[in-house]
DNA sequence: CCAGATATCGAGCAAATACTCATGTTTGGA
DNA sequence: TCCAAACATGAGTATTTGCTCGATATCTGG
């Protein structure tokens, strides 16, 4: 092993996990999807330190060298899973809550638009759990932390945009400070429900509970009464 | 590497990290001792990966051998320091909160003695962040998952037992959801609050907020007013 | 249809490292 | 004082694995 990637206590200024190569013809774009498709099979089967660049490259129908052709180090391909799901959540997020001050605007009340945004992430994890949990509580994260990229800020982004919109409604004073609540008790109990074991509950429990954290802190206000 | 420990994709029943000799006369248990405060540095210091026996023996002074007479292998050393650190975690929240109906019954309400208690744990957590995030964020917990073990479950109950207590002023019904979301949520935010980078304000605010969001979920109460 | 660009291959190297075991030392009770 | 059990040692081994590199194949613009 070539100690260039252990960079936690070696290159004081890390290099950025960018491609190697980009790929540019169709055959190419179709190996990087094949590589990154059996990286996450193999995590979600053997966990990270059962996964090795080797055994990937074979589940992927590719050589090893191929693989190095595009992600310069085995922590790339983590990255990139990591990133493809911050991605997928930020999408999520915005089908859940429109764009910000977009045309027609959503008038819904706050706890609402909670609701659908937890409700659309929950959903989101559930489809491979185990994978979600590979990469939140075992992949380290040497190079590049976590909600650290550029997709993770815009979340929060959005988030805090959320709250401004409904700021008569919402107790807490520092804004900055309940963006950063809200993020991580959504994230954090998101996981908790999906990732083994689990919620003590069904996943429609868990996520009425979360709301009812979330909205409770922010308006102040029981939960919703019921209809 | 003999595959003994990687027990993940191996062995179905994966045996208990017991002590393979147990330290008898002081000698042995002082070099139990080092071997663990040399492991917490070296973990800091360099992370999960960058961790390995024969560093962590060199640095404790002490020979590969005996590092293997008490542990059977690396995982279990973290799992040490992780059952210490739980330890520490429940004997903090007895300081705080007092046995469960003991004599001298703690009069006061729900919402102060949840403060004491992230306080006190929010103080134990400042202590060594960085050895934290390496245990709750990088350690892979192959065969013992966090969260299982004798005290994390004392842990889990006495919440329980608290909510209890207070079973008049909580709101939630179902107290077994309700003490997950609680041991969720104050964990998640109080690693999120002292590992780096941590809360975008004081401890003393983070504290604050966790607060008012546990209360508010619990009494569906605003946050306490201001004297 | 060819020349350069792009892509793929995979045997094998170099380094890391978890763990063993044969041997030597210390301890504490009888 | 003596001895058996407990303790400590550390060079060495067996294995894993991240990654390279020279050879080969395929594509594409002109």
């Amino acid at each position: 092993m070539i100690p260039v990637a252990n960079s936690r206590s070696d290159s004081p200024m890390p290099s950025l996990p960018q491609p190697r190569r980009i790929p540019r013809q169709s055959r190419s774009r179709a190996l990087v999807e094949a590589i990154l498709e059996a990286t996450a099979r193999v995590l979600t089967e053997r966990g990270y330190a059962g996964t090795n660049t080797n055994l990937v490259a074979e589940r992927a129908g590719v050589s090893v060298g191929s693989v190095y052709q595009y992600f310069p180090n085995k922590d790339a391909l983590l990255t990139a899973l990591h990133e493809r799901h911050a991605a997928e959540m930020h999408a999520a997020m915005e089908r859940a809550l429109g764009s910000p001050s977009a045309a027609g605007a959503d008038t819904r009340d706050l706890r609402s638009k909670l609701a659908s945004l937890v409700q659309a992430w929950l959903a989101a994890h559930r489809v491979a759990p185990e994978l979600h949990r590979v990469l939140e509580k075992e992949f380290p994260f040497f190079d590049a932390p976590a909600d650290q990229s550029p997709t993770d800020q815009g979340i929060r982004q959005r988030i805090r945009a959320l709250l401004d919109e409904h700021r008569s409604e919402v107790v807490p004073q520092d804004p900055e400070l309940a963006t950063w609540v809200m993020v991580q008790t959504m994230e954090s109990l998101i996981h908790a429900a999906v990732i083994p074991p689990g919620a003590p509950c069904s996943a429609e429990a868990a996520g009425q509970a979360i709301v009812d954290l979330l909205a409770g802190y922010l308006c102040g206000q029981a939960r919703r009464a019921l209809p």
